[in-house]
DNA sequence: TCGTTCACG
DNA sequence: GACGTACGTGAACGAG
């Protein structure tokens, strides 16, 4: 063996992240998470057990990184920015990482202000300049930059045979040489940091050349030769996007050049001479992995099959620094409103006695104005109990009224708190009068907490419907979909709040609020209400200015109590039933299962669209074709279906028990355990903010995709039924949406075809085509559809199975024959662009910040969405509108007992006595049909079909 | 977490 | 120059 040293070194931090996802989450003794310690101790292992060998360490350190925040940070203060916080159950691995190195006695490198990357850098630069061997343990794509030979030393007497750097993956096992960099790169290492300067990283937030991804930057370093001179070619490229582009991102580009250049000059902080790996002692490691219970390598260990062993001495120091506390999130810069002062949580008050009590609560009198917020033990208004309440009257004048602290510990003293009954006794007054206005943020669930104690909240306003009624659209997609309270403090006050997690903690270790100490819970609790507080006084006066108090006075702000109530009603359903079906469709799973893997001639995961594609294609050898940038084969049911009519046995097979496995987990399954054990019956939650247009969604569980295209999915539909001697009776709009349409856009022979009851999509085929039959009436359908939708000749085309021609030319005829539809088309997308945003007859928005997206693709689906959304949030308007008058006519009508249990979009839900059902019906349908007036006069009538039965599905 | 699939309007 | 192509949702699952 030669004398050569061969240097490791291991990207800790990069590999917890990957061997988190890779690895089942494993837990220790204790309960603590383990799985990516688990793999990281196996990887050590592997390379420990390489020493001695060919090629293998005779030096060895793991480095790590050490903080968020690196001197980029200084260059580009968005650096690593879009990263999300990691998992939660991985947190509590990172300081056994530092465990687990320590004991394979290895030295563990970290050092503030550098990121690992730059730490590694800069030892395999030293390391090569005397002519040691390095091989980095990873396989980020910044470190690829790194590996080749260090040709400086090439021939340099003084380091005979100069260094390597090479990397190793050792998931999957790959060694990775400036070969497979190129490969992957399309360029050599030394060109990899100008190709990844010109596409960007968007998870470390590089901002690189937009519209540029790797094959554009590749070809533009391979013909140029460097970034530099890509960039200086630009101007004289032919007028392009691309040209543009890079003309216009060129400081970005360098900026990211240097973002993504490694510093390879930092100050080492051992001696890589201290690295040398030499036999491990076993005690240490055997402390270690008994303590997580790894037991398999503890055996090897203790049967003497792995030492190698002690370094030199650890890093002791470091040890300390293990518990460094998260950085604190950046705070939002935005100015707080003229006026008020910053949020200072150390003003709050926590409410212990009944005079301190009543104090407050004559002053919330005098405010007239406050916001409120309930504590409750868990997420779920139905189930959880209330835990505390907060309430603000002004800016930093906040205070929390703890219920239901303490309790689980029997021995623990339980804090001084006003017996529940009594302050719900002195709160009900203050909070049920007409004379103060309460706000929450989603007040819906405070409703409903407070209902359960026959409070009956109100007035009320919502700053999350007023966020909503102001902004739907504007924001990115997440929770709350960018109307969360912790969002919108900080886009409105440029206030950080204190997160619900950092109270309770998360997962395992969470306490439920209660057991949070007083002056913690103070702090969060009286900040929300607090911070709800000003951000009503921000919004509401937006309302004016920017017309949305309609939308939000008429429609949405009097349905939060409406629908609250629907919740709090719940839908019985039949627990037997869907048992039965469960156990049915396990059985004809089971069958089905066995039937597919007799075909198929062997075992496998029916429900990995990834191994049924390959059984398909590669191994049956089905004809089918790739698809996705996922390079998977798509296994969706147009495409089983195909190969049903291609006489393709195992596809019929593979459908049913799609639909059967989908059934069963999504609907007999999850529908038996939401069963509120309370109510025995099943309490959806709607979010008001749900979806962009205005309509409403359901979560936990959803109630608006219960099946109904096909028999065995109405099955379950026949599971929901009512109390005894009741019936449920189903309200829906017929062809709402197409009526909207033919009003909207003012199509005469739409309009004309809906006041005398007619067919609508025969009246279109014989608009269309000029006669009528099962084909042509079947292709107006779904032409009338695609309008609705904002058609293209490729959807259109793909949907009739003709070509692209044929589609565009049916859609060339339905604008000849409705020219309105592409009046309203064009209109429509000429006011979003001017203003930025869509509206419906009621005057909501929805904005569209991308329509004049320069991607194609965005910009498109866009506009797509823009000609849709005045239809659908119509829509989502007028049932909206009907809902909010439904039980005050019921009511007037002596009908005050019927509920109105659940909305799908066009559909109402009510239950009631068999007896009523005449009575009823004539309210709902006027009430349903008249739901637009006074405020819009359609010209088209709103059609409404009603039935009854002992389910739901009877009721269709 | 992401992508795929599929349930609904 | 290729790609994916109808609007709006939520849930379950496999894979990395």
């Amino acid at each position: 063996m030669s004398d050569k040293q061969h240097l490791y070194l291991v990207d800790g931090s990069a590999y917890i992240f990957r061997a988190y996802h890779r690895l089942p989450p494993l837990t220790n003794p204790e309960g603590t998470p383990v799985g990516a310690v688990y793999g990281y101790t196996t990887m050590l292992w592997k390379l420990a057990e390489e020493l001695h060998k060919a090629n293998g360490p005779t030096h060895l350190a793991v480095i790590l990184d050490k903080a968020s925040k690196s001197f980029r940070n200084d260059i580009y203060e968005d650096y690593k920015a879009n990263r999300p916080p990691p998992p939660e159950d991985l947190v509590p691995q990172f300081p056994l990482i530092r465990d687990a190195t320590r004991a394979f006695s290895l030295p563990c490198i970290e050092e503030e202000g550098l990121e690992a990357d730059d730490i590694i850098a800069s030892y395999a630069r030293a390391a090569t300049r005397k002519g040691w061997d390095v091989t980095i343990v990873s396989s980020d794509k910044d470190l690829m930059q790194l590996v080749g030979t260090c040709a400086e030393n090439k021939d340099d007497p003084e380091f005979p045979g100069g260094g390597c750097v090479d990397m190793l993956d050792t998931m999957k096992n790959q060694r990775i040489g400036p070969e497979e960099v190129a490969d992957k790169f399309g360029v050599p290492p030394e060109k990899v940091g100008d190709v990844l300067a010109l596409m960007g990283d968007s998870v470390d937030n590089i901002p690189g050349i937009f519209g540029v991804g790797p094959k554009t930057a590749t070809k533009l370093i391979q013909e140029h030769g460097s970034l530099a001179a890509a960039l200086d070619a630009a101007p004289d490229m032919k007028k392009s996007k691309l040209k543009e582009r890079l003309l216009e991102g060129r400081e970005m580009a360098e900026l990211s050049r240097i973002l993504v250049a490694l510093k390879e000059d930092a100050p080492l902080p051992m001696p890589m001479e201290d690295f040398r790996l030499n036999e491990i002692p076993p005690q240490p490691l055997i402390d270690f992995l008994s303590t997580h219970g790894f037991s398999s390598l503890l055996k090897r260990v203790e049967a003497g099959t792995g030492s190698p062993a002690r370094p030199t001495e650890l890093n002791p120091a470091k040890a300390d620094r293990d518990k460094e506390a998260a950085p604190s999130s950046p705070e939002g810069n935005r100015q707080p409103l003229p006026d008020m002062p910053a949020v200072d949580r150390s003003a709050y008050i926590c409410v212990q006695d009944e005079a301190t009590l009543e104090d407050w609560i004559a002053r919330a009198f005098a405010a007239r104005e406050i916001a409120v917020d309930t504590e409750t033990s868990a997420l779920d208004a139905m189930g959880a109990d209330l835990t505390g309440i907060s309430l603000a009257i002004g800016p930093n004048e906040a205070c929390y009224i703890p219920l239901g602290h303490g309790g689980s510990d029997m021995f623990a003293e339980k804090p001084a708190q006003v017996p529940l009954e009594r302050a719900v006794a002195l709160l009900k007054p203050l909070l049920e009068s007409d004379a103060v206005l309460k706000v929450g943020q989603n007040i819906k669930y405070d409703i409903n907490v407070l209902a359960r104690h026959d409070i009956a909240l109100a007035p009320i306003e919502d700053t999350m419907v007023l966020s909503f009624d102001l902004d739907a659209g504007r924001s990115e997609q997440g929770i709350g979909g960018g109307h969360g309270m912790d969002e919108l403090s900080e886009r409105h006050l440029g206030h950080t709040t204190m997160k619900f997690k950092d109270v309770c903690g998360t997962g395992k270790k969470a306490i439920p609020f209660g057991e949070v100490p007083l002056d913690k819970a103070t702090e969060y609790a009286a900040e929300d209400a607090d911070v709800t507080w000003r951000l009503y006084q921000h919004l509401r006066p937006r309302l004016a200015a920017e017309s949305g108090t309609r939308i939000y006075e008429r429609v949405d702000r009097p349905l939060i109590p409406v629908v609250a109530g629907m919740e709090r009603e719940g839908i019985r359903v039949d627990r037997d039933a869907l048992a039965r079906l469960s156990q049915e469709f396990s059985e004809r799973i089971a069958g089905l299962e066995k039937d597919i893997h007799e075909i198929a001639g062997e075992e496998f995961t029916i429900g990995s669209p990834k191994q049924l594609g390959a059984i398909l294609f590669d191994k049956m050898g089905y004809k089918g074709g790739r698809k996705g940038k996922s390079g998977q084969y798509s296994t969706d049911q147009a495409i089983l279906e195909k190969l049903a009519a291609q006489d393709a046995p195992i596809a019929n097979k593979v459908l049913e028990w799609r639909q059967l496995a989908k059934l069963k987990s999504t609907y007999t399954d999850a529908l038996q355990a939401a069963i509120n054990p309370r109510t025995n019956r099943v309490h959806t939650s709607y979010s008001l903010v749900g979806a962009q247009t205005g309509r409403l969604s359901s979560t936990d569980p959803n109630l608006q995709n219960i099946p109904i295209r096909t028999d065995i999915g109405r099955q379950i539909r026949k599971a929901f039924v009512p109390e005894k001697g009741n019936v449920l009776l189903a309200a829906d709009y017929s062809q709402i949406e197409l009526r909207l349409a033919a009003h909207m856009a003012d199509v005469p022979p739409l309009k004309e075809a809906f006041d005398k009851g007619e067919d609508i999509h025969a009246r279109t085929a014989e608009e269309l085509f000029g006669t009528v039959d099962r084909d042509t009436r079947a292709r107006a359908k779904t032409i009338n559809f695609a309008i609705l939708y904002g058609i293209s000749r490729w959807g259109l085309a793909g949907r009739l199975g003709v070509e692209a021609d044929e589609a565009q030319a049916m859609i060339d005829r339905y604008f000849e024959r409705f020219p309105g539809i592409q009046r309203y088309i064009v209109r429509t997308l000429e006011e979003v662009r001017e203003k930025g945003f869509s509206e419906t007859l009621f005057g909501r928005k929805t904005w569209f910040p991308r329509i004049g997206s320069k991607n194609q693709n965005e910009r498109q689906g866009s506009e797509r969405a823009a000609i849709n959304a005045p239809i659908q949030g119509t829509c989502a308007d007028i049932i909206k509108r009907a809902m909010a008058r439904m039980m005050p006519a019921l009511t007037e009508a002596g009908l005050g007992h019927v509920r109105m249990l659940l909305q799908v979009h066009d559909e109402l839900v009510f239950e009631l006595p068999e007896s009523d059902v005449k009575a009823a019906s004539t309210v709902i349908e006027r009430i349903m049909g008249e739901a637009a007036l006074p405020a819009v006069s359609l010209d088209v009538p709103l059609a409404v079909e009603i039935g009854t039965g002992a389910s739901w599905d009877d009721a269709h």
